[in-house]
Parts: C-alpha cells; sequence; structure tokens
DNA sequence: ACCTGAACACCGTTCAAGT
DNA sequence: ACCTGAACACCGTTCAAGT
C-alpha cells in the first residue's frame, strides 16, 4: 500500500475524491462512470445493504476483482453513488436574493438524500465531500458571505444548516428502514403514544418531511434574529 | 465423544437422587444486561466495525450461536446499544423553565452521541426508539408544551431540534471517521479551501462540535418568533 | 492496461445436539 | 431453559495469471 507522492498524511487517501486518478486506454468494458451509474441502480433498486462487490459486479457483467483496478475499496463505491445524486442540483445555479439561494440549496440536498435514502444511511460512515457536495455547501457559504456576516456567524449558519439538512435526512432513512412510515403498525402507533402525540400529527414521518421547510424558516429566522441582517 | 466424569448409566435414572438437577438454569452465564454491557464495551473500544458476532462472543466468554438464544439479529444489539448511551440522561431529571429543559436534553443527547459514535454512525440505519430515547424526546415535547404552543408548532419543534442532534452528531461522526479531525492532512485543508472557510474556524471538526450550542440558539429564537412565545 | 479465477480469512444465521 | 459445535451461504479483498 504505496501512498500517492502527493499525501501529506494518512488521512489523504481516504477519500477517493483526493486520490489521483488513473489513466485510461482506449476500449476498456469498464469505467468509473459506468460503476459509479450501476452502482446508484443498485443501491436505488435494492438499498443499501445489496450493495456488495459480487452484487455490483453481476449488475455490470464483470467480475467482483475487476472492480478492484478501478476502487480501492467499497467505501469509495458509496462516495462516489453519493456524490452522484448532487449532480443535478450542483448543476443548477439559483438565482435571487441569499435567502432564497440558502433555502433552494438546502432543500435540494435535502430532496437528494430523502429520493436516495441509502445516502442518508451512509452519511454517518462517509462525510458528504464529493466535489458536487462541496459545490452546494460553498454555494450556502457564498451566499452567508454576501450578507456581510462575520465569518464565525457564517460559519454557525453553515454548520447549522447542513446539520438540519443531514439530520432531517437521517431521521427520514432510519424510520423508512423500520417501515414507521407505516401509521397502522403498532410500532408506529406505540412511538406516537410514547411522544405524546396523538393528536397531531397522525404520521411522525410525513411530520419529518413536511417540518424540514418549517425546521430552516427557524433557523434562519433565529440567525437574522442573531446577526441583526433583516435584508 | 468421550463421557464426562458425571455421565450416568441408565440404573441412575431409576433413583431421584441420581437423575439430572431441574433444567432451569439459576444463573445463566448470560443475559440481556450483560451481552448489551459488553456491545456497548466492544464498540467504545473498537468501533461500530468491529461489532461482529464473534468477536461479541468472544467478549462474553461464549459462542457467537449463544447470542441468539436472547436477540433474533444482530441489529437488535445495535438497539440495545445505543438506547444504553442514553440511559444516564434518561435517569437524570432537569429542573427549570422549558428552555433550559430542552437546552439540557438535546445537549444530553448530542454529547451522548458524540461521546460513542457508533451510535451516531448506525443512527442512518436504526431510529432511536428504545425506552430512554423516548423518555428523553418526550421530555422535550412535554416542555414545548408547556408554553401553550399549539400541537403543530410543538410538533415542529420538536423534530427540528432532534433532527438538528441527529445532524450534528452524524457530521461529527463521519468527519471522525475520515479523520478529518487532523486539521494538518491535506484532504482537511482541502475542504476548508473548497468551502472558502480559510480564515476561521481552522478546524471544522471543532467547529461542528462548538456550534451546536450556537444552532440550537438560533433555533430556539426562530421559534420565539414564530409563535411569539417570549415568557 | 485491464480483467479473470481462485483463494483467503472472514461474516450472520440456523439447527441438531447436548446439558 | 440455555448453550455448543458444526455447517451453510455468503462477504471484502488479494494476487498470480491471462489478454
Amino acid at each position: 500500500m504505496t501512498p500517492s507522492p502527493t499525501a501529506k498524511s494518512p488521512a489523504d487517501a481516504a477519500s477517493i475524491f483526493h486520490r489521483p486518478a488513473r489513466t485510461r486506454r482506449v476500449d476498456p468494458s469498464l469505467s468509473l462512470e459506468r460503476i459509479t451509474a450501476s452502482t446508484v441502480a443498485l443501491l436505488d433498486r435494492e438499498g443499501a445493504a445489496a450493495l456488495t462487490m459480487r452484487a455490483l459486479a453481476n449488475e455490470l457483467g464483470a467480475h467482483a476483482s475487476s472492480i478492484y483496478w478501478y476502487v480501492d475499496r467499497r467505501e469509495d463505491l458509496v462516495d462516489l453513488a453519493t456524490d452522484f445524486v448532487f449532480g443535478p442540483a450542483a448543476g443548477r445555479t439559483p438565482k435571487g436574493d441569499w435567502e432564497h439561494i440558502i433555502r433552494t440549496t438546502a432543500t435540494e440536498m435535502y430532496t437528494a438524500l430523502t429520493d436516495h435514502a441509502w445516502a442518508a444511511e451512509f452519511a454517518g460512515q462517509r462525510p458528504l465531500l464529493g466535489p458536487n457536495a462541496l459545490t452546494l455547501v460553498s454555494r450556502i457559504i457564498r451566499a452567508l458571505d454576501s450578507t456581510g456576516a462575520t465569518g464565525k456567524d457564517q460559519a454557525i449558519a453553515g454548520t447549522s444548516i447542513s446539520n438540519l439538512v443531514l439530520g432531517a435526512a437521517t431521521a427520514s432513512a432510519a424510520a423508512r428502514h423500520l417501515r414507521l412510515d407505516d401509521g397502522e403498525s403498532a410500532l408506529t402507533q406505540h412511538v406516537i403514544a410514547a411522544v405524546q402525540q396523538v393528536t397531531e400529527p397522525a404520521n411522525p414521518v410525513a411530520a419529518w418531511t413536511a417540518y424540514f421547510d418549517e425546521g430552516l424558516d427557524m433557523l434562519i429566522h433565529g440567525w437574522r434574529t442573531r446577526t441583526g441582517i433583516f435584508t
């Protein structure tokens, strides 16, 4: 295991986005792009637990060991697939005032993570550090910067918004995992009773989704109060 | 198959004094409590990936298959261990006004999840629905209820606070996973540069932790504005 | 350069059998 | 009731060998 010549610390090799790309040949049957697309397809179709090297190889019409010519480990596949789902949002460029840009971008991130629940499932194991994720995060930071807030206040808002997105998506993914979105199940009823939220809403998963916007709202309002920015 | 020294001949069964003792074990060597404690110890010591049935069995001085008499599957161990770390917080009863109760409880949940990073790692796969977790969540809901806010506003605040806790803990766990807390690594530097946060803070992981309180602050301020509650 | 096939050292889980 | 031991059907990853 020889570290790349540019690696300054052992941590550098831990992310595929920071390892040098391999040189390509003319007619390889596999490619990082094909592998990424198949990984996403497999995850979307069968969920996080179904991502095995052998299942992916089968999807690609290749042998499991062939995949290792393109990636170093299974985790790389997760990183590639996760960043892939942020692609469409990263490709768009929202116009408007800073608040609109923040709302739009945060919501797009949240939507990507809930449309592909496996991505939220992996979020505790793999940070969202792919190029598309970084594009979205820095878009939010730039919007915050345009308000004239201090660097510290920008950092506070940026991390809090990012944490809210991640937490909402994570909770939604976990709930789906237990089929908590089945409002009729005894487990769901038990949870509802336990938190004494019997009347409203009837379905906690629906609530988590519905209330993401409201949570973002509260966060932005609180930040305005804190910074005194009411543009 | 060597006969043990206590092996009985057929004649022994003729006398009650020589029949084997009652089958119910007075002192079973395993128990859910022991299994839970060992699971937590193993996870704390070696991390989420180290939790295998065989490793746990080794920790317990038993065979892996024995664990299945107490739990149905490996996921049950994760659920038990995760709820266990909420035990101390659930055992305490914070006194004070609603805001203090909410701050204390949310912070205790966040601390439990970051002190045991594996718990945050699993949060996307297993919802936090153990008795201790539900105790803490309903404590927050009750505090919100005491403000006289509508059921909907309570639900919004409750889910948003819970989402912030979960997201902050998840981001922290994922960052640790990539050793992003090594502020010197090129990966960390690259991320900092990418989000154009070069000056402050120097270390994003430290920031996530430090800014949890501030995020909670913003959320509560925003909720006050929304509901008009300024008690 | 790319890909295969076999092999290694693991997994979670089941189940007949023992006590 | 509780625990063992062996077995099954998998895993991720490595590596010599092929093209």
